[in-house]
DNA sequence: AATGAATGAGGGTTCATTCAT
DNA sequence: TATGAATGAACCCTCATTCAT
């Protein structure tokens, strides 16, 4: 509207409103979840706070933004894997990415948790999450494929079907059970036997 | 003067209140569960709830004992197998029971849901999931050794760690999809390749 | 009504209820007291203390009663004075009854404080503190009174205002000040020069 | 939408709150003390009264440092006193001052009460009350130290003894009887005894 | 753009009291 | 006599939101 150095400046208002509010509501869950306290921790006047996002659930759809940004940025630092078949490899990067989720950024998970559970009930928390697994399954899936093809993978899976075995497997295991990272490699050795020839 | 006074045993008065504690927890989770609710739809004055539940705390304990309870009891309706060994059929029994709590009794996974959210938070809901947890990763745990004794399932899974994978992609698929009945039936015929010879 | 041993132990009953009331309103004022908490204390249950005080202020009624009795039957253990004139003993057993009071009986002065803070509000309260003030008021009128014509006292005393002096100061040392015995006995010693001749 | 929104200067507003809270607590005192109650007279919202006194304590804090305020301020007006030596007129300044809140400004004397009561169970009424009392003791202990170097008043008593009896007695009164002014007279004038020559 | 003031609608909890047994 | 069940009214406090400045 007015100059774009104004334009900047409210979108770094906006942005730094978010990340309190994607932090708060990961720790807190959206039963603690008030924009007074968003407002508090974002040294701004609750006012202010519905200045940029005139409701709550604007906010929270805000969050559920920056938590798919999340998911689609922030990854497991790859490893060079020596001898390993790219599909394979592809694979267990996912199943690194899960592991790095749970132990160096465990608001993720946290945050994939409380969506899931709001889906029920809010249509933009459904949307937000619909997409997440969607965007999964459909990665997974095509590892799974490419595998496949080069007959990496037994010929007799389902992708479609696997990689929901896999994702639902990984989320299962991340939401609940509370596994060491040598447990957790474990459950995820078995996966790849699910597909392995 | 309102609502005339009725007057019940204890003990029923106390199971009608958790019956409508659970179903509102389980289709408002935490957010939207609130005792004046709960006392409004138990058609009873809000001081009465609290004369059975002194704070709100202790009647979310009761519905966490109810659903370890549901889950205890609450199964799918057994179907004969014919030639199907026993730790296939229990398998399977496993696999029905999901499908029966998504389709007929959705409460169950979503109030599951609600406890895992809050579990991370509050240490009485982490206690009802652990045992929940427990309970049915230790099952399927037997099962798998039994069936694997009874040579029907391959001899190099660990027991342990394949019902870790079982339960998890059991729970992620119903916490995440919303499957059909037949695209659930497909995804459980993925994991049953995991164990069968 | 019935056989006379029912009726002892109904005031056996009232009696208690009573004990536990005078403590209760003496420590925590008529801000912190409560009926119920009163009940619990008496172990008994809330209504079966309705049953003997239909009203909370029945029972503040015979808590005030309790307490004339009480600063008519508890006093200081009399000390012979020798070669003091009777007169002056009885002024200062008036002044040791306020010492003991102090300090063996705090709860004394505590309900007295309640009930003159009650008074201006509430006129059964009123009754109460006025028949204590006029008793002791009279009380020492009497007092000097009975010393003056001894001549022990000096003649130009107005003994009823010389009473309230007195009664007022004692009073009003023991309601604001927390003063040691030390310093209440050299507070009496004053009090005494208006008097002496 | 009920009240049309009056938007004041914020210490107005505090001050105008304060003024409701001084006077409902000095006629219900804390039994019937409410934060609504207080919110109804200064015709403002609940939610607005916490918005200004997040607590109760806060606002009762506010009162206690208001009667501070008023005792230090509020005086009866002085008359010119012909021939008489200043310590004797400070003295009966006391004496008017006192006066003049039991048939004025009846709410201070009442308020007083209030924290008196209190001050046993809660610090911050203790506070209040500790800093008035020995404001009170000191001013008068001074009046009594320069009316005996000016060998106004006798050379025998303790000034801080006698200025304990004086207050005590000034208080006692004030607290217990409820006095003509002619009584009250009559009561000072035999306090005078204590000290004149 | 930013904020302090203001509020309606609740939220959990407590209280004195009533009533049927 | 004694009690558990039940309640209306109230209490302190919080929340998301609006509005004037």
């Amino acid at each position: 509207m007015t100059a774009p150095r104004t334009r900047l400046q409210a979108d770094e208002r906006r942005r730094s409103i978010v990340d309190v509010a994607f932090e708060l509501l990961g720790t807190e869950g959206f039963e603690g979840f008030t924009t007074r306290e968003v407002a508090a921790r974002a040294k701004i006047n609750s006012a202010t706070l519905h200045h940029y996002f005139p409701t709550k659930e604007d906010l929270i759809a805000a969050v559920g933004a920056r938590l798919a940004e999340a998911f689609a940025t922030e990854k497991a630092p790859t490893r060079a894997q020596v001898d390993v078949p790219p599909a394979v490899a592809e694979l267990r990067q996912e199943f690194a990415d899960l592991s790095f989720y749970m132990r160096r950024r465990p608001l993720l998970p946290a945050l994939y948790r409380e969506f899931a559970s709001r889906a029920r009930r809010d249509a933009s928390a459904r949307d937000v999450l619909e997409a997440l697994n969607r965007g999964w399954q459909e990665k997974v899936t095509g590892i799974l494929e490419r595998g496949r093809r080069a007959r990496v993978f037994r010929n007799d899976i389902d992708p479609g079907a696997t990689a929901i075995v896999i994702v639902g497997a990984l989320w299962g295991v991340v939401s609940l059970f509370d596994l060491s990272p040598a447990a957790f490699s474990r459950t995820c050795e078995e996966l790849e036997k699910l597909v392995l020839r």
